[in-house]
DNA sequence: GATAGAATGTATATTTTTTAACATTTGGAG
DNA sequence: CTCCAAATGTTAAAAAATATACATTCTATC
């Protein structure tokens, strides 16, 4: 899984079981874009899971104005869609290839026809669900009582660990304003009072991490406690 | 279902289907709450299903700082703690009782039971979770994007029609404000705003909807369309 | 119908974020 | 090595939201 990839909303991103994948790319249909490529757009409505094969789909929502708000960057073996599957709802992202990619695509019909074949394949999905839907719910908490900063870390932290060991986390300020939704500025500003918090290290085109530890620790402390009375 | 009360994260809400439901209260543990009673806590990790009776539970988060960010309020038949079952994740919200409430509980090892009875229970989650899983998002793209009066007016509007024909939704600014996670002072002057261009109007302890046609047209076209090139 | 509590209206000072420029630095391609 | 595009740094003014405080209006109920 291309780590480095990886961000916007927290557990968005999934692998799959080794098993379930291999039964889903047999009932795939493969298709291959090219870099910047529109692989699907909001509204969309035919109902298919969509599974990133090789490259990457970079999903985001494009406002009214022109504007962009990314949502995650999905790597080989992760996928997307599966609420219109599921739920009989239209697309909610606007996806777009990053690079040469490989997207595996699977209807509804064909995914019907598996889910009486493979019985795990309900319950894995409903563990999915449920998971994304906690993550979604976080994130929405986040955005409505973090301030910006504390967002900011939050979501360095996340990206890092997506990533595994590396110090390093490759993300530029634009990108991290478009998921968290504010201007370059802002982040900026973050970004210059997480480091002289001694919390990251801005560099060109990249964040370091001196002491994950650390980082992760300040952003625990951030988050709210488990509440007991109103 | 007591539609005034439905308010909060679009989607959260739905009630149950009628031969679920029986299955459903046949399985689970009868619980009494009085008025502003705690039904659960953020954080608490016994996995089970909560099924609101009677009365009304209240679902939000306490910050950091003892504010309230409210989420929902969830009338008779409605559900949640999905997650906590489907996800093995921790409850994301308190919830209050709102007046004497019943509620009903089933725990993970009498749903699991079910699950292998009916059949049809995991088809009706998956489906049930991708829609919420889709409002959530949906919700998050509104925080991110649109002005705190097209947030408002949303909000209004979904309201008013989750409660049917009444011209009259009953919501206070202090309920509005801790939806959309503002003060009460920003709620105001957006309904002010609101008001000047004739799409609501403001009274006490309740909105008035001259043209609830009129108001979901200028909703739609505050959102997003359906975006073709980046 | 008087009244207390709830809800709303409003004002000011402060903080945060945006908008709109423009300057500087970086790193890769040729 | 040089150049250029991308990325970052910075500033100032305007806009938006917050915190805080207090006045006013409404309505259920005693």
């Amino acid at each position: 899984m291309s780590g480095q990839l990886d961000y916007g909303l927290p557990g968005l991103q999934e692998t799959l079981p080794t098993t379930l994948r291999e039964a889903l790319y047999d009932a795939a249909v493969s298709l291959n874009y090219s870099d910047g490529q529109l692989i699907q757009a909001r509204g969309d409505t035919d109902p298919s899971l969509t599974i990133v094969k090789s490259g990457a789909a970079r999903l985001g929502q494009i406002g009214i104005d022109g504007s962009y708000a990314g949502m995650a960057v999905m790597g080989p073996d992760q996928f997307f869609g599966e609420f219109t599957i599921f739920g009989g709802l239209p697309r909610e992202f606007d996806a777009f290839a990053v690079g040469p990619t490989v997207i595996a695509k699977i209807s509804k019909t064909r995914f019907d026809r598996l889910l009486d074949k493979h019985k795990g394949i309900r319950s894995y999905f409903l563990a999915f669900l449920a998971q994304r839907l906690h993550a979604a719910l976080t994130f929405v908490d986040d955005l409505r009582r973090l301030p910006l900063n504390a967002q900011v870390a939050k979501t360095i932290n996340m990206m890092h660990q997506a990533d595994g060991k590396s110090p390093t986390v490759k993300v530029t300020h634009e990108e991290l304003s478009e998921i968290l939704g504010v201007t370059r500025v802002s982040i900026n500003k973050a970004l210059r009072q997480l480091e002289k918090s001694g919390l990251i290290e801005r560099a060109y085109g990249r964040i370091e991490i001196p002491s994950p530890a650390k980082l992760d620790h300040w952003v625990q402390s951030q988050s709210r406690p488990n509440a007991a009375e109103i």
